[in-house]
RNA sequence: GCGCCAGUAGCUCAGCUGGAUAGAGCAACUGCCUUCUAAGCAGUAGGCCAGGGGUUCGAGUCCCUUCUGGCGCACCA
């Protein structure tokens, strides 16, 4: 698994480190401990390819001029049998490096032998991930904020399997709690009304209305008919239960196929109330003295770790909370299971339940910094630049399948993925379905369609591409041939970001400006040439880069199209 | 009232752990197809990075403060 940016940069941090030492070996700098300095990629490549502060940072620590400095380091600094050509001193006194025709040529190579793990890495060092999203209310359908939570945690349990993670995707179900009761009532509710009219029985104010519980009881109904209307309240409402349940489960699994969403685990909590495990976690809090009785409900001190207040595990009539559950799930998860992190993946209307679970895990004996919680923001769906809130049809709030029939599924994983997930989507409905370059889908999948038709159109001439040497590909020098390789080398170091950051729409941004770059080499280089070495070595960079954009789009799970 | 998140071009947003002249896309205007997909490219124009202090060689980025918006502060989940 090659990673051509981090082999320079490595390279790059010896051969400064190396200057240093020399540096003071001749006494042309005081001896003394180097600050740390940065190798970073300046925005303007005129800047050269990499560029140090290392000279301004040792000002102090030298008593010298930062430009000074950087002379006395450029003079020690050796290029010989480096990735680099040259460097100068510029500026207040960056040292700018610039990288040899080598090193673009290597690159090209090395995308085509990584093939489909270029961009893989072992930053995660094989770390066990759990990554828990969507975990929709299994109560009823999705909405917008599942559709987002489902693009961003998918493609981020993708992004960190690529950077070396071991990663487990991981649906928890609700069901157990209040909500389960409220949904128990409506449906036994709807199912008096089914048999005894809409008068019969009143519909409770809190109940859930929507026309999907309904139909539960009209399929429970054919198949039981008016056998629970004479039965006890209790026994109505766990046949429903157990039907109505698996029933949206199910329909939540297929919901999220068709998105692509496949998990690895679907959890129930209330196997945890069942297990015992919830009244374990309860227990062991209580035994760590991290609890105590108030109003005939136990509570636990999260005063003690990092909230507010306190809260209610075990309300006075004996049923514990979300809380105590949830408690108990991510105990599971790290004591049980043993994963190494964990990433929850929620809305931002939970925020205030972040450092209570962090807090919690301390509490228990764990450790919090282990979990993360990956929070969004809201979703806006615009329709000719105005809000779009309600389905015309149904009239109600727009869920994920009636998206997913009006938006190609693509355009849906792509932006949502678009923003980091900390910042507001406003969701152009209008954008989205649109097949033109302004769709920024279309605009990425176009390059790789014009690149398989390059590719075939040379074919059909009796043009195959074959391997190349590294002198040839040293014949991809002119800027745009550069600037699109400079990109392709990118792609590992801008996945372990990602991973880092919890941040799949890095990815996103990156396959566009790969896109870009792309379009623009197209325009100015012609593959099929005179120079049979030059169209070889275009055509390999033509593949690296179809190669790199099937890479990235499999992670967010697009399609690559051969032909538009 | 307290807490979390945000405020960058007319609109939607980038800007990596502080770095060189603040960038895209859309919208507006001007060009480029007898040659590999014009679903493309090149160019013009557009800015007191919400306001005010501070930290330093250097701030859109860090600290303080004010203003504005979103969201939370249950024996709901």
């Amino acid at each position: 698994m090659s990673n051509p940016v981090a082999s320079a940069q490595l390279q790059l941090k010896n051969i400064i480190d190396g200057a240093f030492a020399a540096a003071m070996a001749q006494g042309t700098l005081p001896q003394a401990e180097i600050p740390a300095y940065v190798i970073e990629i300046p925005k303007d490549t005129s800047h050269g390819d990499f560029a140090t502060n290392a000279a301004m940072v040792c000002a102090k620590t030298f008593r010298l001029p930062p430009r000074k400095i950087a002379e006395i380091l450029t003079g020690c600094c050796d290029l010989t049998d480096s990735s680099f050509e040259r460097m100068e001193i510029a500026g207040p006194g960056f040292i700018n490096f610039f990288l040899n025709q080598c090193w673009f040529a290597q690159t090209v190579e090395d995308v085509l032998a990584d093939g489909e793990n270029y961009g893989r890495s072992d930053f995660g060092k094989g770390k066990r991930v759990n990554v828990e999203f969507v975990s929709a209310n299994p109560t009823g359908p999705m909405h917008m904020g599942n559709a987002r939570g489902g693009a961003i945690g998918d493609c981020l349990a993708a992004v960190m399997d690529f950077a070396g993670y071991e990663v487990t995707r991981e649906f928890y179900i609700n069901d157990a709690g209040n909500q389960i009761e409220k949904f128990a009532n409506s449906l036994q509710v709807r199912y008096l009304q089914h048999f005894l009219g809409e008068d019969a029985v009143e519909f409770p104010e809190d109940g859930y209305h929507g026309e999907d519980i309904k139909q539960r009881v009209r399929e429970f109904a054919a198949i039981h008919g008016d056998a629970y209307l004479h039965t006890s309240e209790e026994e109505r409402k766990k046949a429903l239960v157990d039907y109505a349940l698996p029933a949206n489960v199910a329909g939540l699994k297929a919901d999220l196929e068709k998105y692509r969403i496949q998990y690895d685990v679907w959890f129930s909590e209330n196997s945890l109330h069942q297990s015992g495990a919830v009244k374990e976690a309860i227990d062991k809090l209580t035994q760590l003295g991290c609890t105590y009785e108030k109003d005939g409900a136990l509570w636990y001190k999260s005063s003690q770790f990092g909230c507010e207040k306190d809260d209610v595990l075990v309300r006075a009539n004996g049923i514990p909370t979300y809380l105590a559950a949830d408690i108990a799930y991510h105990y599971n998860k790290f004591a049980v299971r043993g994963f190494d992190l964990a990433i929850d993946v929620w809305g931002a209307d939970h925020h205030g339940h972040v450092a209570r679970m962090k807090g919690a895990m301390d509490a228990i004996g764990l450790d919090g910094s282990k979990l993360d919680i990956v929070l969004m923001q809201l979703v806006r769906l615009m329709k000719d630049g105005q809000p779009y809130k309600m389905s015309k049809r149904t009239g109600k709030a727009i869920t994920l399948t009636d998206l997913l029939e009006d938006i190609p599924i693509d355009a849906a994983r792509f932006f949502f993925n678009m923003r980091e997930p900390n910042s507001t989507l406003d969701f152009d409905l209008d954008l989205a379905v649109e097949q033109s370059s302004q769709n920024p889908v279309y605009y990425v999948q176009y390059a790789h369609a014009r690149i398989c038709s390059i590719i075939k159109n040379l074919a059909s001439e009796g043009i195959q591409r074959r391997p190349v040497t590294q002198q040839e590909c040293c014949l991809l020098a002119t800027p745009e041939e550069r600037e699109l390789i400079r990109c392709l080398a990118q792609l590992p170091e801008e996945i372990i970001q990602a991973a880092k950051n919890y941040d799949p729409a890095r990815v996103t941004k990156y396959v566009i400006d790969l896109a870009t770059l792309f379009h623009k080499f197209y325009n100015v280089c012609r593959c099929k040439c005179e120079d049979e070495c030059l169209m070889q070595a275009r055509l390999a960079l033509c593949a690296a880069v179809r190669q790199t954009i099937e890479n990235v789009l499999a992670l967010l799970k697009i399609d690559a199209p051969e032909s538009m």
